[in-house]
RNA sequence: UCCCGCGUAGCUCAGUCGGUAGAGCAGCGGACUGUUAAUCCGUUUGUCGCAGGUUCGAGUCCUGCCGCGGGAGCCA
């Protein structure tokens, strides 16, 4: 009696005869041996034929395998220490339920072009499974660590009027006679949802219409937005840090075949814990100046400094409490110097840069609509938003949370385009 | 948008001083009873990104355009 097994599970079966479908990721013939590589989602498992133990027709079939051709395969689970993974399929019968001939993508070195242009096909991969499977574990263990916090996940909407960070980066679409904007941001519904949830994240896709061409940035991208009613800016730091290390742990703990097989250097890894060194702004700027840097005071920090911090530190670094004009709007006033904004941005280790901006927001009426005037932006625009500041107004912090960064950081890809299955960037829509 | 680089066979690339194109892999045919991207023998494959210019002659030099990659800015 046949038993239909993933892959995976074809441990608990040794000795059975089995049924497997899935696809052919390779194949070699030795004469009056052949093998050929399975794979069916849930692993890879090599079948061996031997010409003596089969029908003429099978071995014919078996020999003319191609790659990525669908079959079903039945035979005998054994052990083998010569066969990847320790098992491997005597195979008695075959079937070919699905041909494939000219599979473009050869195992051997592609450029990242042809690639990109056959990604449908490049997803089959064992390296870019591994990375999508390391994915799946950090969007689950988002969802875990909010959950179990009390946290209520919202969904903001993706279809938005003008309101956003600023004018800059927004993908416009007809939405009937009037115009509507891509949402580059769920945060401002997020402040909005706070004040009648307490503890909220929302989790989903989101646009940026920059011209962007680098190893960092995607035109569409997730990304994790938690917002906090009562959290001030130390609180949301060490959310922050919580967050990260559950993420890494997570990984480490569920992915470790899959970070071993991306060649990930797990000590890296093992060594994000609580509390991750915090820098303000200032103390970091002359910090990156002795390294060489051309930073001064009142800007950003540029891509190279993010590199320079992050080979310094072993954890992820904050660094705090940013110049004012730097920085957007809604961020709150720093008591304790009035040029910066209580506000954080978290630099990954070894050179993979921000994957957090977070801070707390300004939740004073006045000084918000002056933040926003002299930022020349349209006041009627936030009508919405202010209201929050006019019923009830409330202390609260929130940060965002780049899916992709974060998981080209834990599989240490060096470009995030990886990182998603379909990368949208500049110029590049399909497939 | 700006800066840098690349574009030659299905793929990855070489092509010298300007003299009309080559390798490996893949494919196809064959050999082989334990392979791990097997190995060995044989063999097919070209709008040299596009357009123009210089030249007796351009894959090679010049100009423009197109495509792609990397970086900057913006940020996650």
């Amino acid at each position: 009696m046949a038993v239909v097994s993933g892959i995976r599970d074809l441990g608990a079966h040794v000795g059975e005869t089995v049924t497997l479908r899935g696809w052919v990721q390779t194949t070699r013939t030795h004469g009056k041996v052949a093998f050929v590589v399975l794979r069916d989602g849930t692993g890879i498992v090599q079948g061996v034929v031997l010409q003596k133990e089969v029908g003429p027709d099978v071995w014919e079939r078996f020999g003319a395998l191609t790659l990525e051709t669908s079959i079903e395969l039945r035979g005998t689970v054994r052990e083998e220490r010569r066969a990847p993974g320790g098992y491997e399929i005597g195979v008695q019968d075959l079937r070919i339920l699905g041909p494939s001939h000219d599979y473009p993508i050869q195992p051997k070195e592609h450029g990242p072009d042809f690639l990109l242009d056959h990604r449908h096909l490049w997803l089959r991969s064992s390296q870019q499974r591994a990375i999508m499977l390391v994915r799946n574990e950090v969007e689950k263990a988002i969802v875990d660590f909010f959950y179990d916090r009390g946290f209520v996940r919202v969904d903001t909407p993706i279809l938005t009027g003008a309101v956003g960070e600023g004018g800059a980066g927004l993908f416009e679409v007809d939405y009937f006679d009037d115009k509507a904007y891509l949402a580059q941001t769920g945060q401002l519904y997020g402040e909005a949802a706070a004040a009648a949830l307490g503890k909220i994240y929302t989790f989903g896709p989101t646009f940026r219409a920059e011209k962007s061409k680098t190893r960092r940035h995607l035109t569409e991208f997730w990304m994790v937005e938690p917002e906090m009613a009562w959290y001030d800016s130390n609180d949301n730091m060490r959310l922050q840090e919580e967050l990260v290390s559950y993420l890494v742990g997570r990984a480490l703990e569920r992915c470790k075949n899959e970070l071993e097989y991306l060649g990930r250097d797990i000590s890296r890894l093992e060594k994000v814990t609580p509390p991750f060194p915090r820098l303000e702004y200032g103390d970091a700027v002359a910090l990156l100046q002795q390294h060489g840097s051309e930073i001064q005071w009142g800007t950003d920090l540029g891509a190279p400094d993010e590199t320079i911090l992050g080979s310094i530190y072993e954890k992820p670094v904050f660094v705090m409490n940013y110049p004012k004009q730097a920085k957007a709007f809604y961020m709150k006033e720093n008591p304790a110097d009035p040029r910066t904004v209580l506000c954080d941005d978290l630099i990954a280790p070894e050179g993979f840069g921000e994957i957090i901006g977070g801070s707390q927001r300004e939740d004073d009426l006045d000084r918000l609509v002056a933040r926003i005037q002299e930022q020349g932006l349209p006041l009627e625009a936030y009508g919405w938003y202010l209201d929050l500041r006019r019923y009830g107004t409330f202390v609260h912090s929130g940060f965002g949370l780049g899916v992709e960064r974060t998981v080209a950081w834990i599989t240490g890809r060096p470009h995030i385009r990886e990182t998603i299955p379909f990368p949208r960037m500049l110029y590049r829509l399909y497939p």
